[in-house]
DNA sequence: AAGTGTGAACCTCTTCACAGCA
DNA sequence: TGCTGTGAAGAGGTTCACACTT
């Protein structure tokens, strides 16, 4: 079963949606109402949960829990996921804090930086390391995916410890993209862009305004 | 001219690829080149360019700094837009920092917390406020872009606040999508689903290579 | 009547294939 | 020859329109 990407990020999304559905005892939900939660469309979350293989045919709605299962099939592996944070500065000590105590298959279960003040210190209960360890605990830690929210220039070296440590998948925050070879997956996410991308529809939106 | 919205976000990254470039002494470029700094095709980066009207017709390669102001005339707007940060946590300040001595249009003019240890307090030079007088200080500093990084249960109570100051764009990290009124430009990013896409992905691949 | 499931149309974005230029 | 510019094909994603179910 192929599924598009974009399919899989909304997945992701109405999974915490419905989990929250369940804290507050709504144990079913109709394609209308899980679209009004994320702007988007009735179709839109049909068409996906179509691709999914999954189907109601009540007029109640779908089942939440039920929902909740499939999708955790699809997007976990049984064993869960180890994950690595490369530099603890703000963004690096959010992402982590972020993930602490979630319900979740992916585990921070190291982070790294090359501040000696940091090395050693505890966050969010997940120790840090030095990076130039990193390949021994991610192969102790049996760790898969790296984090990157490291400084822009240490970019290039990050990248060249990651391919030799054997890490399948990275995301990288930082605004220096990075060049990975085929056999890891890898997102780039980049904040200025998003703002400035915002920055530009704004303004677009105010001439068109004014040109009417 | 309406350009689309992935080539609004290539146009940013280009750019700040291109100032690299500059401080590098490197005066032109070659759209292979710029594609290779992209994980890009040469086709894509020349499609871009063509999109907004630019060409070089040499075989020196682009001009960069043409192009860097090129880019930047289609993106900023000349008096350049203010942008408040909600939301003083790790997230928060990583933002806030990171923007801090950028070149840029975008300046964050302000910050928001409702804890009374960070109101008051500086951040990377720029003041935090109580949430509680975000009208008023949007109004004073003109701001028209919100960035919400403040914790997810909070996000219905900021929406509001966000529409009836009149801001008109907003980039929301909150794990809790927001709806707002037609009149905001909005985007979400949610890095908890940017990590869950990762993970599936490297799953399907590592299972696609079994099976092989 | 008020929901779900889905083929087909549509729109958006990327890539191919090739002409043109220095 | 090695680059650029671009029409046209292709891939990916969304929406329309409507049949079906309770």
């Amino acid at each position: 079963m192929k599924l598009p990407e974009k399919t899989i990020e909304r997945l992701s999304e109405y999974r915490r949606t419905l989990y929250n559905c369940l804290s507050n005892g709504k144990t079913h939900i109709y394609s209308h109402e899980l679209a009004n939660l994320h702007s988007n469309t009735a179709v839109q979350v049909r068409r996906d949960l179509m691709l999914i293989g999954f189907s109601s045919m009540t007029k109640k709605g779908y089942d939440v829990k039920e929902l909740i299962d499939l999708i955790s099939r699809i997007l976990d592996n049984k064993e869960g996921q180890n994950v690595a944070v490369l530099g603890m500065g703000n963004l690096g000590k959010a992402i982590t804090a972020y993930f602490n105590g979630k319900r979740s298959k992916l585990n921070i279960k190291a982070t790294f930086d090359i501040d000696p003040e940091k090395i050693g210190t505890l966050q969010s209960g997940v120790m840090c390391h030095n990076i130039d360890r990193f390949e021994e605990i991610v192969k102790q830690e049996n760790i898969t995916i790296a984090v990157i929210t490291a400084s822009p220039n240490s970019a290039p070296l990050l990248a060249e410890v990651i391919e030799k440590a054997g890490i399948k998948g990275v995301l990288n925050f930082t605004s220096t993209p990075i060049n990975f070879s085929d056999n890891i997956y890898h997102e780039e996410y980049d904040m200025i862009t998003s703002l400035e991308k915002v920055a530009y529809f704004v303004k677009e939106r105010s001439l068109k305004k004014k040109s009417v």
